[in-house]
DNA sequence: TTTATCTTGCACATTGATGTGCAAGATAGT
DNA sequence: ACTATCTTGCACATCAATGTGCAAGATAAA
């Protein structure tokens, strides 16, 4: 009976080079090729298959997997004050920008809209909890549902993810301005917003 | 010589059919099939290429014609008050929802990509010339460079018309939405964002 | 009614992308 | 060094969508 050997080091490398891959690439294009991605990865198209049965699975995989690293950053967020905990959230969010712009592109397209959706449906409960609390406490606008209202801060924040692509930006600044806008989307004038954020040392932009 | 007859009734309607289907079935689903669209307007597939050499021709023309409205709309918009004018283009904005979503479209994916953007320029330039202006006098946030600040704000008001695909919304509701958002992205807090609404007489929704 | 104009249906060529089979070569485990 | 594991390249099958040619039929203009 032949003993099973171990994987090889480099084929676990290279599915995950081809996750990275495919992730850069999608932000780049969303119709990026098979070929595209496993060239960015330093393999051929048909290497890929020796690790992803068909396209989709390679990208069901990456929402997976991107779905679970912004639902731990986001399930460690907590604070009193629903308004901060928004920011705190949105900060969250800008540490897995590509991530995020992947699910969000899959989330509206493609097969894997569902699954998609589903993956994210936490991140959505916490920002729609946050908007009720808010509203209750006057410290959120309330002349629009919460339901309607949490989609429209997510799609804020994805306007300053999305903007990160088409001019760079610094960490510092795209950290501050996703938080801007999600302020900004739920009633905050600009002053005060940058007044709240400069007045709370946990929303302060850290490198890693 | 043959005097060449006049072009049939039907046949013009036929196209004009075509590219409202277009615009239709496109706002449905981004990846929307010759077929899909012929179908809807009524015809069969191969009479498309009785009014278009290309899939790329029926876009083209429809991007067009439809900058072409969305420029009239806008131009025609005039107030002292850089801030009332953000708000009339927003409200003006809302009138075309169709068009916008599908030109937003194709401003980001496939090959008509530059076409689009330059089609949607004087829009911008107005939104950027009030964004100054009002940043000038106070009344618009000015911790964002304009032309950041000019994306952000057409990001906002497209954030509205997709909401509107979401989940149905009235007439009424969605004009108010899409000028709240504009509003809060510039910088207003919610509150006075609804009464610079009210206040103005001009930015009262119209049916037709 | 006559006739040019449009539409239709079908067959077919083309293109671009996905997915498979297989043999030969490269590479890491043991 | 031996060998299972991966990668590669090429050929090939498949699929969906676009675009064409052509003949027969429908429809509006004259």
């Amino acid at each position: 009976m032949p003993t099973t050997r171990a994987p090889r080091r480099d084929a676990t490398e290279n599915r995950a080079a081809l996750l990275a891959a495919a992730r850069v690439e999608l932000n780049l294009d969303a119709d990026a090729t098979l070929d595209t991605i496993a060239v960015r990865a330093g393999l051929s198209r048909r290497a890929v298959y020796g690790h992803f049965a068909t396209r989709d699975e390679l990208l069901r995989e990456l929402i997976t997997t991107g779905a679970t690293r912004v639902a731990t950053a986001v399930s460690s967020v907590d604070h009193a004050d629903p308004v901060v905990r928004l920011a705190l959230i949105a900060s969250r969010l800008w540490s897995e920008v590509e991530n995020i712009r992947v699910m969000a592109l899959f989330a509206v397209r493609g097969p894997l809209k569902g699954e998609t959706a589903e993956a994210l449906a936490p991140l959505r409960e916490r920002v729609a909890a946050a908007i009720a609390q808010g509203g209750a406490a006057g410290s959120v606008r309330r002349d629009i549902p919460v339901a309607r209202l949490a989609r429209l801060v997510e799609d804020a924040a994805l306007t300053a993810l999305t903007e990160s692509a088409r001019e760079p930006i610094s960490g510092i600044e795209g950290h501050r301005l996703v938080m801007l806008l999600v302020l900004g989307t739920v009633g905050m004038d600009a002053a005060s917003a940058a007044a709240l954020i400069d007045g709370h040392p946990e929303l302060t932009w850290t490198d890693r």
